[in-house]
DNA sequence: TTTTTTGCAAAACCTTTGCAGTTGG
DNA sequence: CCAACTGCAAAGGTTTTGCAAAAAA
């Protein structure tokens, strides 16, 4: 919470801040729209949800609970994993935090950005379902991790039968 | 083994057998095509093997592990759930099986069909890059679930940055 | 025979839960 | 003050692993 390293993913200047109180790492802003959500939502604002929300925003990786849970060790080790999942799940039932699957390992967290969404065409009746962008997060890691591929989420649509048409008509 | 009942998604008539000895819920074609698969790859072919592969077949629903344990229990209590992976493992690492990780639950294992695969294009170089079919698996099951949306694997592409272009000039 | 596979038990791993104490509003 | 949150410990569910016995090639 005071004199911090520089981590984040600009790459213009690496600055080491000796004794100014400041927070490099973590774009105040989004911590505090985040943790006024929280509040809004009725949700207790603690010093170790606050650890949370900062240690998601201080990197564009997609963290575990356990990821979390180290950072924040470093200043505070006696935040509890437990605490950090607890943190997350209500973070995410608030729809201010998202997961995803990704393959063997553990579940990865991230705040949710609530815009981007992804489009469903059926290709019946041409009716458009929106999706948010997070279903596809697991499929963006996958192609990332296995062939480098940079999804571009919203700028193509997915294809296929939506509910109605698909019951009507099951395809052979 | 013998006078089973139908259970596939053929919809036509239930029909129930009474002393023919005779396998209906399995395409023995299969089976067999994936334990030839299986042996010409340097497996041995075991009875715990052979059941897993036909209960993975006698059905279109994506099994869990234990799932495929239970089916295979009712006749075979034997077969250890320790082996039901093992198996999904060697079959897996041959390219036979393919697992998905479907939200919290267990994975789910299916055959391979090796032949579906999905188009990835660069909208820089417009190169095109082919992906299994199996990649998109994990978003197929959790599109149908939550959305009741049937994906047309490979009636669309997926869009973004190939790993050259992506490197060459990464998003701002 | 030789190597692979199996059954079992036990561990590893990730996540959730019960409870008593603490803290935010 | 009171409900919500925390730390801890312990359990839960899924998957992996070590080992000796059994089976395939």
């Amino acid at each position: 919470m005071s004199t911090r390293t520089h981590t984040t993913a600009s790459r213009t200047r690496i600055c080491t801040v000796k004794s100014i109180t400041m927070t490099i790492s973590t774009d105040d802003t989004n911590v505090e729209s985040v943790i006024d959500a929280l509040r809004r939502a009725g949700g207790r604002v603690t010093t170790a949800r606050r650890l949370v929300v900062e240690t998601l925003l201080s990197t564009h990786e997609h963290l575990t609970a356990d990821d979390v849970a180290s950072r924040i060790h470093g200043d505070h080790p006696e935040v509890h994993l437990s605490t950090v999942y607890r943190t997350l799940d209500a973070l995410e039932s608030i729809g201010l935090v998202a997961h995803t699957h990704v393959g063997h390992g553990p579940a990865v967290y991230h705040v949710s950005v609530p815009h981007e969404h992804q489009h469903m065409v059926c290709e019946k009746c041409g009716g458009v379902v929106d999706i948010p962008a997070a279903s596809l997060d697991d499929l963006c890691t996958r192609l990332r991790a296995e062939y480098g591929f940079e999804l571009h989420i919203g700028h193509f649509a997915l294809l296929g039968h939506c509910r109605g048409c698909g019951e009507a008509a099951p395809a052979s």
